[in-house]
DNA sequence: TATTGGTGAAGGAACGTTCCTGCACAAGAC
DNA sequence: GTCTTGTGCAGGAACGTTCCTTCACCAATA
């Protein structure tokens, strides 16, 4: 009987439910665990001993002696260098909450890591692995995960050759699906607004749009933008509406609320889709319910965030991942690019 | 030398650092910390010893053997019975990224909690603290954290005489600072969308509503709706803009896009602020750059978020935290309320 | 010369679990 | 009656830190 007395006020640990039971604490991690050799009388003493003590066993302690902290990271990295609000964008916000979900379901806790703080900040995170989102080439934050032993699967191929597992998807693939609809339903000049940012998405995204344009023949009309926040988007729509040769079509790849855009072009005196079709890339849930409804290219943030915490999961738990996986992008058409199913077009 | 051998491969602890410097794991320690009594000399060759040989120090048995885990929970319960994605709507998302970046300020990493999950989900994070967003009345997620010594802080009033420190606003004094507003703009006729949920914010303003028609002897028509999503809050609008006498002034008090509304009222044949004045309460970013620009009633999430968890980390660290804190609502007026400043208004 | 005081560092307990090992005892086999 | 086999449990190491205590040593003081 030397284990030390409980103090008055602190929390019940498991030394004093064993001693309060009469057992050791060795029976009492086995009746709650379920785990030893223990008949059905000693199991169930302990627990309701356990339940009246008002126990809750240490999940520090568990996870140190456990060697795993059941903690994922989220990190985004596109714009890092300014200090904005992930979540405001529809396609973080899903990820974020789908992420989430994931982690629970696999019984890991995600702890949000901000764009920007003192380095020390990411090591002090008990962190399983981490779930990077966008990862610029070279991300400083990446090699320093991977020397920490922390399993990383981002959502995208920073990189060629990227040696950790991704999600991603063939954005050039889903992008010609996107301006093949755009010609067939009759635009002559398609329009397009990107951002030049470190991402794959954007670089692909945009590459691919100058080659399906070169490939045809026709004259590319592309603004980008730098910078997170809406306003540079819509200054560039303003643009591109602007010239003298105006298009017929607008492909907006970087996100954007629907709606917003919708009253901006139709304060330039355009009308969608009669004078102009108009496809979204963009996770926002309002898109099917604005006048007329918008087209949208999505790259399935709840799909994305299922896989990636799958495969960490997996390289956390000693399961071998093997490279990345590709999905399809989803196509919703609807009447802002489809003139037969607006009413009256 | 009975130190154990580290095994190849397996992360560099203290000891090894201290076997490798030929010290003590105590003078290791103190060398990195900062700590102890040591000599410049001493505490540089450990410190190049543990960069040469990659020393992380192991966050969770520094959390266990600090008593602490640095880590908080946010925790979102209005429609907790629903499994939805509270970073949907603009509130929640600057609310989560707020405390996320808060959090760090103070070396706190955040874990979001899902809306839903099993029981045992929550008790197995090793959490110190807990921001509780629209406690419901006798929530027991906030009981079982209160019983665990979880420390924990509401961004609202859940119940008179909230045990636990919150920060909330004073709703009725907001929304009677909307209501002038719009009756001196010349309104005679305001009608108002709330949410018959548990949550405080909502139950308070739709009184505060009642009361100020009331008082003025105005008859309210009032539309509530359930469940989350914007679709039940259009149509809550749509069945209000049909009355057969219809208002001249809409106060929407769920979080909906700006754009999507203006949108919809459009549809149905009225003009904001011609014929219809219009104020949201909504953090939706775009309210400014719609057509026209919608007055807004905010809830200042960041700010709401910094003070929860400079309370939450008062708590956990010991520094008592009396009552709760009462902000003001920030009331902008634009031109959808305000017939003035629309162009030809 | 003995005593103090400060400096530099080591030893080891503690944080609260889990789990490996081992012991006592009973029941059955020979 | 001894030998196995199995059951029910206890002891204690280990997870990787931090920090309290102790201790040797050296210089300055009485």
């Amino acid at each position: 009987m030397e284990e030390p007395e409980r103090k008055v006020g602190a929390r019940v640990r498991l030394v004093d439910v064993a001693r309060a039971a009469g057992v050791s604490k060795t029976t009492v991690s086995d009746a709650l665990n379920g785990a030893g050799r223990l008949p059905d009388a000693t199991r169930e003493h302990v627990r309701q001993v356990a339940r009246r003590l008002g126990y809750r066993p240490n999940a520090t302690a568990r996870r140190l002696r456990a060697g795993r902290s059941r903690l994922l990271g989220l990190a985004a990295r596109e714009f890092v260098e300014h200090p904005w609000f992930y979540t405001e964008l529809a396609y973080f916000a899903r990820l974020t909450a789908a992420t989430t979900r994931a982690g629970m379901t696999h019984g890991y806790g995600v702890v949000l890591l901000p764009t920007t703080g003192p380095d020390d900040y990411w090591t002090d995170l008990p962190l399983d692995g981490v779930f990077v989102v966008d990862p610029v080439e070279g991300d400083p934050l990446v090699g320093d995960f991977l020397a920490a032993g922390v399993a990383v699967v981002s959502d995208r191929r920073a990189v060629a050759g990227t040696p950790w597992p991704w999600v991603d998807f063939d954005y050039g693939a889903a992008l010609r699906g996107v301006l093949d609809h755009l010609a067939a339903a009759g635009a002559r000049r398609i329009a397009a607004v990107g951002a030049p940012t470190t991402a794959c998405y954007h670089r692909d995204s945009v590459q691919a749009y100058l080659d399906w344009s070169a490939e045809r023949g026709r004259v590319p009309l592309l603004a980008q933008l730098g910078g997170p926040g809406f306003e540079p988007t819509l200054a560039a729509v303003e643009r591109l509406l602007g010239d003298p040769e105006p298009p017929d079509a607008l492909v907006v790849l970087v996100e954007v609320s629907p709606s917003l855009l919708l009253d901006r072009i139709r304060k330039l005196g355009r009308s969608v889709p009669g004078d102009l079709l108009l496809v979204c890339a963009t996770e926002d849930p309002t898109a099917p319910f604005t006048d007329p409804p918008v087209s949208t290219l999505s790259f399935l943030p709840v799909e994305t965030a299922d896989i990636a915490v799958g495969m960490l999961v997996d390289l956390i738990e000693g399961r071998g991942v093997a490279g990345g996986r590709l999905l399809q992008a989803r196509f919703d058409i609807r009447a802002s690019s489809d003139p037969r199913s607006a009413p009256g077009g």
